[in-house]
RNA sequence: GUUUCGGUAGCUCAGUUGGAUAGAGCAACGGCCUUCUAAGCCGUCGGUCGGGGGUUCGAAUCCCUCCCGGAAUGCCA
């Protein structure tokens, strides 16, 4: 039995002790929680309270017939106590908590493994930037929320799909094409504006010198507008998919959004929600009914001058995503696109299916600030500092950390002074140096003899609160899993990392580990050992490496 | 105006399915390396949880209201 089978035990204990008292209304759920207090025991509940009315007692007095009631070696408890106002306080004998370390170091990387989502499949989509610049260091944080969400889910059980939508066709890349052009010409001295909603970056000179490179002044003479754009696409996409790999964000699917003209699917939609008079002209426009569906007013699908919106094929795009049999669409956006979900669910309802298949995960923007000012980022402008610029100067560890950090949906700013130059106040090294010091320690124990074999140990030599403490964040593990991965919140799996590395640092600051008692010595070890199985294992799921020495 | 996300320590942020004395990092201050990694440990300082009402044994957390900031409110994407 593990911590998690026995605090359900003692829930189901508490529960027939209130059935016997004739107390019980299932309405009223029993739950334990864990108490910031360690002097508050390793578990404890507030159920007398939230039955005082219902049985018409005090509290104090409910929870006193309750324990009375609780068979406590069965339910491997070493005391519980009742205080004021009315908390039943659970003290779990340590022995019983030190065999989660035997588990762990049995299971390796499977510990926290777990199946809650057996018979789901999610597709995620995350990311989907234009090709038509290099990605920034805003865009960063997407990258690195939605690549950890799914590393979370997957250990959490959930067959994940990590998708990226390229916008490869459309208004951007037409604007992109012409971008080119210009530049490219520019390098022959000919004066020649740049677009108005022109892409100004300095990618796009770059490219535009490597074309007159390879073609020299072929596109002065011939028409070069499909070359430019096919070429812009593929060089632009193919830099951004290096500077994810780099950044250690790896996609299953990439999707193409010319690939839904190409296969007729924006053209089946399109007539599909016509015959379903889901749609109406007006002003020239073809208009989809979305108010009817929860959106505040109807959208324009097909334009006056007969190109489409934006809506128009990302509706074929979902529908082609249900089609494949997904159980959760999940869409990670920017906060400026928050207004866009109620029109993509309404038309979701009516290609068919429940639009609470689409969870659609708003993120908020990053306020990057440069010299005590804000930085303004902008492909079109070509303002922006580069996730590339990023990697090359701080590291991938670094920015994944702290990106991973923060809820989704808090709106953060990023100094890049602090992160450029202070890189030693990111806590990603706090919690990495915990593991490089725990396989100093292996190193160490190594040269005296002594190695940590993967045993069933008994633990009669560990003692102390620092002790026990590393072990019951050890054994919370999963908890922290299934809570990152339901919550969709991958920040909850950093705390986890800090409080286990402190909990690590503390623990090792009291406890000289290598000693002569060789007993002791290779409890200590096999202590470490977990430590570092989950160290390792958590800090993957965000993306971050663990170095064995720093 | 409407929708939406925020407002918690000097700064950046956790904590928000109601729980016990509101936390961490950084900054500031004071201790700890002749024994396992000082990127560390131990301690001190630091708060009207935006304001005001309400709900109850109990509110940063739930409800109402007001104030402040970001974002959206396109036949842009």
């Amino acid at each position: 039995m593990n911590i998690q089978e026995l605090t359900v035990n003692i829930e189901k204990a508490i529960k027939h002790s209130l059935k016997e008292l004739g107390y019980y209304d299932e309405s009223i759920e029993v739950s334990l929680e864990q108490p910031k207090d360690k002097s508050h025991g390793d578990y404890a509940s507030n159920i007398a309270m939230r039955y005082a009315k219902k049985a018409r007692k005090a509290p104090i007095k409910i929870a006193e017939e309750i324990v009375e009631k609780l068979d406590k070696e069965s339910l491997y408890l070493e005391t519980i106590n009742v205080v004021n106002p009315g908390f039943i306080n659970f003290f779990i004998v340590p022995s019983f908590i030190f065999g989660v370390i035997n588990d762990i170091n049995k299971q390796g990387k499977q510990y926290g493994q777990l199946s809650l989502g057996k018979n789901d499949r999610y597709n995620i989509e995350f990311v989907s930037v234009n090709p038509t610049g290099s990605l920034h260091i805003g865009h960063a944080r997407g990258a690195a929320s939605g690549d950890s969400m799914c590393r979370i889910l997957q250990k959490a059980g959930y067959e994940v799909t990590k998708e990226y939508y390229v916008n490869d066709a459309g208004n951007q890349i037409h604007n992109l094409a012409l971008s080119l052009e210009a530049r490219y010409k520019q390098l022959f001295d000919l004066d020649v504006l740049m677009p108005e909603d022109g892409y100004n970056g300095p990618e796009i000179i770059k490219l535009a010198e490597k074309i007159k490179r390879e073609v020299n002044d072929r596109y002065l003479h011939e028409e070069g507008y499909h070359f430019f754009k096919s070429y812009g696409v593929s060089e632009l996409l193919a830099q951004l998919k290096q500077d994810l790999a780099d950044f250690r964000v790896e996609f299953d699917v990439w999707f193409s959004e010319q690939s839904l003209y190409d296969e007729q699917i924006v053209q089946k939609t399109l007539d599909y929600l016509k015959e379903q008079n889901y749609t109406y002209e007006q002003d020239g426009a073809i208009w989809l009914k979305t108010s009817e569906y929860g959106d505040e007013k109807d959208r324009v699908i097909v334009k006056s001058d007969g190109t489409y919106t934006y809506l128009t094929p990302d509706i074929a795009y979902h529908k082609n995503k249900l089609d494949r049999n997904y159980t959760k669409l999940i869409d990670i956006l920017g906060g400026d696109h928050h207004g866009y979900i109620d029109r993509l669910k309404a038309a979701i309802e009516m290609v068919g299916k429940q639009s609470n298949i689409l969870e659609v995960e708003i993120l908020q923007m990053v306020k990057v600030i440069q010299n005590g000012e804000e930085v303004k980022m902008s492909k079109r402008s070509g303002r922006a500092i580069t996730l590339r610029d990023i990697i090359d100067e701080v590291g991938v560890d670094p920015i994944r950390y702290f990106f991973a950090m923060r809820s989704l949906n808090t709106h953060m700013d990023l100094d890049l002074d602090l992160a450029l130059k202070q890189t030693n106040e990111n806590p990603v090294y706090y919690v990495q140096y915990a593991n490089a010091r725990i396989h100093s320690l292996f190193t160490q124990a190594e040269k005296k003899g002594i190695n940590f074999t993967n045993e069933d140990h008994k633990f009669t030599h560990l003692t102390g609160d620092k002790t026990i403490q590393l072990v019951h964040i050890l054994s919370q593990y999963p908890d922290a899993i299934e809570l990152a991965a339901t919550n969709r919140t991958p920040h909850k799996l950093t705390n986890y990392l800090n409080q286990l590395a402190s909990a690590f640092h503390s623990f090792y600051g009291d406890t000289q580990i290598i000693t002569d008692d060789i007993v002791a010595t290779k409890e200590k070890l096999a202590l470490l050992n977990a430590t570092t199985i989950v160290l390792e294992d958590a800090l993957s799921l965000i993306g971050v490496s663990a170095p064995k020495k720093m």
